[in-house]
DNA sequence: AGTCACGATTAAAATTTCATCAACTGATCT
DNA sequence: AGATCAGTTGATGAAATTTTAATCGTGACT
């Protein structure tokens, strides 16, 4: 099918919270090969890390959380998460199965909680069904304007002003700047920026990001030669302010 | 768009639907004591008379389905609600638990599966989950008359006007231009159209939106080759105003 | 200064997207 | 049966976008 969602429109990224080394493989492997962008860490902490920032930069889109955790526990995280305002699926995944168990985890916040061992299929399939819900209610994913100096991307009507004037962007330039702007001051590789804005599974060259990058200072700063937005940082990538 | 208030006003309005007289009563005395307003049918087609008027007034705001069902099947309830473009969070419940009837009822548009027997107060944690993840906003029948410019739409009696003059649709643009109306400058990608106007399981081209747009154009605009209502905004999809 | 690697720039080729037209289906009405 | 209408699908061409590829500049390091 064609036209890409404005929100939506790169796979899910998910984040896969488990200790066990051969689960979480397995896991990883049975999304990826289904689309979705899947980052994975083995510990509660490693995944609070990812909640360090304001809940209006979510670290991915859905996260399976394992409970049985080394240190910082499942339910820890869990609680975290919501606490600081996250709305992030979450689906919980655990070896213990009774009611109270679920019914705990479901009270925490979870949005769902699954019992090892589980198929693959079914995961795959709750994933979806959550996300579908998510992507439903629009509390996925940035909705909020963003703004930066005096350039402002209003991501609901896909659209960028400098200074008050309209930038017509192509698809490809406002999905660049967009990423840039969800996060200011991060350097991004090419490839990373590839992963985020072309999907995982584009084939071509790295190259390609340099042309759309100097097509979107030609279209948004004052001097594209002399960028004072989109800069270049040698060696590693490009940064957004 | 963020994790709302808990403590809101009505209580939520939950669609028991279960052949099995007793637990049908056992779920519905159960979740009645929560709080919920329990509302129970008995057949597929008790529950599709509910689903009868336009998706923007729903009956309810959670369903739980049992699939093994007299007549209609809880699997055609939870297609016929989908694909009329509901978003109604529905629960399946079933004795059947192989994998793969969980795979197909969670793809068929269910937001979770249940298994019975289950427990009541997992039931209950479940209905909390998904209605908290489901963010009940759509308080059913606040059919407000939609204008822009010229342009009204009068929801009550599926009737649109330009500058007083009738304008006479057909369902389909009408539908689309009460979507389009509900969010002015918003950009809809043509998947997010078709998921609104034509519901979640519409399994053709994308470019049947096109074909809707240009008649909804022929009806609405001037000069339909130069609008000024319906806006293409290229690689993106639509917007309206 | 020379060289090398990396980024910038440009032009041209390949692809995608959109509007429009026309044919086709199925439902409803005459 | 025939006519009409809503909806869907396919084909076409024009225009915009994206990608490839080839060349040029410039900073970093010896």
């Amino acid at each position: 099918m064609a036209a890409s969602p404005p929100e939506q429109a790169s796979p899910a990224r998910l984040l896969v919270v488990e200790d066990d080394d051969t689960i979480r493989e397995t896991i990883a492997e049975a999304l990826g090969s289904e689309g979705f962008i899947v980052d994975a860490v083995r510990s509660g902490n490693g995944a609070l890390e990812r909640f360090k920032g304001s809940p209006d930069s979510q670290p991915c889109d859905l996260v399976l959380l394992d409970l049985m955790l080394p240190g910082v526990s499942g339910l820890d995280v869990c609680r975290y998460v919501r606490r600081r305002g996250f709305s992030t699926p979450i689906i919980v995944v655990s070896a213990r199965d009774s009611e109270t168990d679920r019914v705990v985890g479901l009270e925490v916040g979870a949005d769902d909680y699954l019992i090892k061992p589980f198929g693959m299929r079914e995961l795959v399939a709750r994933c979806r069904a959550l996300l579908r819900r998510s992507a439903r209610n629009g509390d996925s994913g940035a909705k909020e304007v963003l703004r930066f100096d005096e350039i402002t991307l209003y991501p609901e009507e896909c659209r960028v002003t400098r200074a008050g004037k309209e930038v017509n962007l192509s698809p490809k330039e406002y999905r660049l700047l967009e990423v840039f702007m969800q996060s200011p001051k991060r350097v991004w590789s090419r490839d990373k920026l590839l992963e985020r804005v072309w999907g995982i599974d584009f084939m071509g060259d790295s190259k390609t990001v340099d042309v759309h990058i100097r097509w979107l200072r030609e279209k948004l700063e004052t001097n594209p030669s002399a960028p004072t937005f989109i800069l270049t940082v040698r060696g590693f990538g490009y940064r957004f302010g």
